[in-house]
DNA sequence: CTGAAAGCGCTAACAG
DNA sequence: CTGTTAGCGCTTTCAG
């Protein structure tokens, strides 16, 4: 546990009696075969002196590094969360690593993330669907960072995302088993501010369900902090809905407590259905019915999508994952 | 939004008019005055150049980066997800940014993201207790990279915890207060394996109040899939303990989400007091009454520590952080 | 106030 | 198989 100063190559190589090349040809397993022998010797040398190359100077020489940057909205938000550690784990197992660019749902500090992945000359670069995805897809394809989208598409950008068709499908679907007829939506409303909008698959899967599509059931909520309006909303809507598709779990495990503080029972009076299938949503004051997919497919695909592009494909790619309704305790029988 | 290949620092010299060091001055304010009319000028070169400096050449010639590394237990929970927050913001105050090392609750990981921070040459470490902090210690120690323990102490560490002592001492208060005697502890037990056990701040506070201190009554939970056994533990305790302090909230929504399906009430037959105060507690079955504090002084006062040291301070410190009781559902008066 | 030039640690020709 | 060497883009003395 001595503070020694850090050795450079070229201690390695007088160690050793060698060329400052060959101990590179050494570490590098390349360019150039190294004799065994004297492999050897730079191996120990390298061993006795703690040796460690910088990945500073490789860079400078042109060599790729190995991190990638990675724009979430807000990593508090379990979903993120979870996703996050998704994408760590398929990246280590590639040799990546992440720069963590949290936005802390503070939109506007995405530009200068932007510039620091430029400055750090990350790899690529992971985004979620943010404010202002125009400008995210021009800055980086402009730097020439490879990148994907995740949860958005763009026409300049790979991307992937759930199957939403039949994801709407299959809410309405199990909704409409159950017997309910007045089927309600939370989640952003206005489409061309929140792209990400779940709105137009429900109200299509609900015109193929031949269940009526009701204005009044479409209830604003794009952030946590709507949920108490949202859920008066709700439980206010004129026709009675009798159950809600909610925009995703987060948003439902909110909803679901504000209901229950309004004197609506969950199930009894409003059955409910998430997306993501979060593992809080099982601790939840009314476990959740959700739609669920493979978080750790998105991870895998998403980075193998990225590490194309990485290696020069220009081929733009838009992969869709097929999701899975999980029943819990806040859907039932309507009635 | 063309491709363009990058500028180096010399085009934009030549297209100003200037040397290179004059663009090096304008760049980094200094080390050398530059006369206005020149420094507009290279300023729109680099305008029109789009210009902006590599950060591997820069840390070659020995110029400190901004990153930090940051070791995380596990970010898929939303304690580590609250605090990772609070520490990426309080760094982005001050130009730092977070590399992510989540260890998945896998400790084997642990030795290789240690050797990726210092081939990446992080200006230094934030890490939270983990399996081998010793080693932990003396790799970063013999590395020279400064770094500050969360939530753990070490005598070779600078570190940030919560008053433990103040804790304990809180959550006992409370429930005597609501006329428990019978008062049990939930989490890891065993002190050794467990350095961030609370058993001992319990069982001393307890002693202090007066209150009966019965082995049979700590029951041992070490990780999230203990809950089911750990919560059968608890509600078949001989001598009937009425309440229960828990390692920290996500233990708790578990084991209250685990008591409710035996059967037993919360807070009716077993009251429960957590710590940490999660966003998540609110909106759980039960919400949670819980040990808070500041999160986001944590955060601060972390990477203020971690600065410092960086700055060549050798002392090393221990900070203590003040904590509150938020007191919510899960407690109630004994009966 | 501005410029020339050395060199950070590394890789990859190129030449033995 | 091994060695020599020219830079990668930048900062910073040292001279003007």
């Amino acid at each position: 546990m001595t503070i020694r100063t850090r050795a450079t190559r070229l201690d390695v190589a007088r160690l050793a009696g060698v060329s400052s090349a060959v101990v590179s040809y050494v570490v590098n397993n390349g360019p150039k075969p190294v004799a065994a022998t004297t492999r050897h010797r730079v191996l120990e040398a390298i061993r006795a002196l703690d040796y460690y190359p910088d990945e500073a100077a490789r860079r400078l020489r042109g060599v790729g590094g190995s991190t990638i940057g990675y724009l979430v909205p807000d990593i508090r938000n379990p979903f993120f969360a979870d996703m996050t550690a998704a994408f760590n784990r398929a990246l280590r197992l590639r040799g990546y690593h992440l720069l963590l660019a949290d936005l802390g749902d503070d939109d506007a500090q995405e530009r200068s993330y932007l510039e620091l992945f430029r400055t750090k000359r990350v790899d690529g670069v992971i985004a979620w669907q943010t404010a202002s995805v125009n400008d995210l897809v021009d800055f980086l394809t402009s730097s020439a960072i490879p990148f994907v989208l995740v949860a958005a598409r763009h026409p300049g950008a790979s991307s992937i995302m759930i199957d939403e068709e039949a994801a709407a499908n299959l809410a309405v679907g199990h909704l409409k088993a159950l017997g309910h007829r007045r089927i309600a939506y939370v989640g952003p409303r206005d489409v061309t501010h929140h792209p990400q909008s779940r709105r137009p698959f429900v109200e299509r899967a609900l015109r193929q369900a031949g269940l009526p599509v009701n204005g009044e059931w479409f209830v604003d909520m794009a952030a946590l902090d709507d949920a108490p309006t949202a859920a008066r909303r709700l439980a206010t809507a004129p026709g009675r809905p009798t159950a809600a598709i909610v925009h995703n779990d987060a948003f439902a495990i909110r909803i679901v407590s504000n209901l229950i503080e309004l004197g609506s029972a969950v199930p009894g009076d409003l059955s409910i259905v998430g997306y993501d299938d979060l593992e809080a949503s099982r601790y939840t004051r009314v476990p959740l019915t959700s739609i669920g997919y493979s978080k750790s497919d998105i991870g895998r695909l998403a980075i193998d999508l990225l590490l194309r592009r990485g290696e020069g494909a220009t081929t733009r790619e838009e992969l869709t994952l097929p999701v899975a309704l999980v029943v819990r305790a806040s859907s039932a029988r309507a009635g």
